[in-house]
RNA sequence: UCCUCGGUAGCUCAGGGGUAGAGCGACCGGCUGUUAACCGGUUGGUCGGGGGUUCAAAUCCCUCCCGAGGAGCCA
């Protein structure tokens, strides 16, 4: 008897199969136990006729708790009333492991509660889903990239010293000397960029912010690519073409859990090239037009990006953000000077900045003076320098956050489920 | 770090000075088509910790711990 898979049982109708895996509901009528069997890759119902079976097996299933793990024989039948099409008639019935009582039950959990037993968690239908979405967000990253001729780099986790210098590091002891958590890879991709051209790193990033909203981890993955000879403009029009293949790949292939999940697909449609690009300045002219307090030479705030990402069905970009802002690496606008060449790509929904990035700055003077104005060592940074006096040349690049991309694309008011086992403000366990 | 709300049965919650409650789960029983099955019964408590007020505190006060949401910062 072949061991075979829920989600391959359609092709297996009127053949005796077995199956392997975890008792995920059950319902008894007297004479039959419906047992609703879950295997990684979907959920039969099992029915198994009190006569079908021997005694002590039926009884053995009448009392088993949620969650056992068990091997089922059976014949797979075509049913209408079935979810997926097909049920499986019991005939054997292998307990292999009988479990405690299970603390997940079908009604209502907390999420502190939910969280706490993230592990077990991880097991429901909504969980699986999205981890199934976030793995083909990953894949369609990735294939992104390596059909346009970029190559993957791995960026080091330890660092020196700061990357950006404003935000807060996790330290650790490096034999003796300080080192810290990567923030970001962007430093060591800009110098791989004059190595390969283009390129990318896919990887863990860390902050010790103590931020604490839906939005944040402490550790979270990003994808970062960095182009040599690419400007601003070319920067933005890859940011747009990249959000489009990943959003309509998940679309192609991922159907069945956005349904689960009652994901307003109708929206994502909408994710198409090219998006609506305003500059800063655009942004708070039109924030002013809708009364929300905007300053030209401001950072925006929550209520700010909120409004602005509401104005759009698509993405938006905004451009060219106030210099005095931004990190030390980023280049001037040469037609205004107070303006960086950076943007933000806002997700639609109230999905907030998923995607920032812009062109580094190539000229040696220009960075010295800039890290001196941040007053970071210079002596750190002596490497990156570097770049700048070998053939130094425009480049740009960005960074998209996995976990805010697939809360947007599940449509998720949290990016703590957006991955297996999130570390957050003063949560490390499991 | 700051602001707001919360912590009572395994879970979700009600009770806000005078005998500790419900639904779900679990357990026992019934039912040959259940889909969060249904029906009957049983079980279940350091009311987050400590201190105080009171004849009497889950309830009022102080303090600490933990959780949720938001701000700033960011992806």
């Amino acid at each position: 008897m072949d061991w075979v898979s829920v989600s391959q049982l359609k092709e297996r109708i009127g053949q005796e199969v077995e199956l392997r895996g975890w008792l995920d509901g059950k319902r008894s009528s007297g004479k039959l136990h419906f047992l609703q069997v879950r295997d990684g890759s979907g959920v039969v119902q099992c029915v198994m006729f009190r006569g079908d079976v021997d005694e002590a097996t039926f009884q053995r299933a009448d009392h088993l708790a949620h969650e056992s793990s068990v091997v089922v024989h059976g014949s797979v039948k075509a049913d209408a009333r079935s979810p997926i099409g097909v049920e499986v008639s019991a005939k054997g019935f292998e307990v292999v492991h009988e479990s405690e009582e299970y603390p997940i039950t079908p009604k209502e959990h907390g999420v502190a509660f939910l969280m706490e037993h993230r592990h077990l968690w991880l097991r429901s239908s909504r969980q699986r889903a999205i981890l199934r979405v976030r793995a083909e967000i990953i894949a369609a990253v990735r294939s992104f990239f390596d059909d346009r001729g970029f190559v993957l780099v791995d960026a080091p986790i330890f660092t020196p010293a700061a990357c950006e210098g404003t935000t807060t590091l996790f330290e650790t002891d490096y034999f003796g000397e300080k080192a810290y958590l990567t923030q970001s890879g962007q430093l060591y991709m800009e110098a791989a960029a004059m190595a390969l051209g283009k390129v990318y790193c896919f990887g863990p990033t860390f902050r010790a912010e103590k931020s604490k909203t839906r939005r944040h981890l402490t550790e979270f993955w990003m994808v970062e690519p960095e182009v040599a000879y690419f400007t601003l403009t070319e920067d933005m029009v890859l940011a747009e073409e990249f959000l489009e293949y990943v959003v309509s790949r998940v679309l192609e292939r991922r159907r069945p859990e956005l349904a689960l999940l009652e994901r307003n697909t109708a929206a994502l449609e909408k994710v198409k090239a090219p998006f609506p690009r305003l500059s800063h300045r655009e942004a708070v002219a039109l924030l002013l037009e809708k009364g929300v307090p905007a300053d030209e030479n401001d950072d925006f705030g929550a209520e700010q990006e909120t409004v602005l990402a509401q104005s759009f069905e698509k993405p938006v970009i905004v451009h060219r953000y106030p210099a005095v802002c931004k990190a030390f690496y980023m280049k001037k606008d040469p037609a205004d000077p107070s303006r960086a060449l950076c943007m933000d790509v806002l997700a639609p929904e109230g999905y907030g900045e998923v995607i920032g990035g812009g062109q580094r700055e190539d000229s040696l003077e220009a960075l010295e003076s800039e890290i001196r104005r941040h007053a970071l060592p210079m002596e750190a940074f002596k490497w990156y320098l570097d770049l700048r006096r070998y053939g130094s040349v425009p480049h740009a690049g960005f960074g998209l956050g996995i976990e805010r991309t697939v809360a947007w694309i599940c449509g998720l008011p949290h990016v703590r489920e957006t991955i297996p086992f999130p570390r957050m403000l003063e949560k490390i366990t499991p």
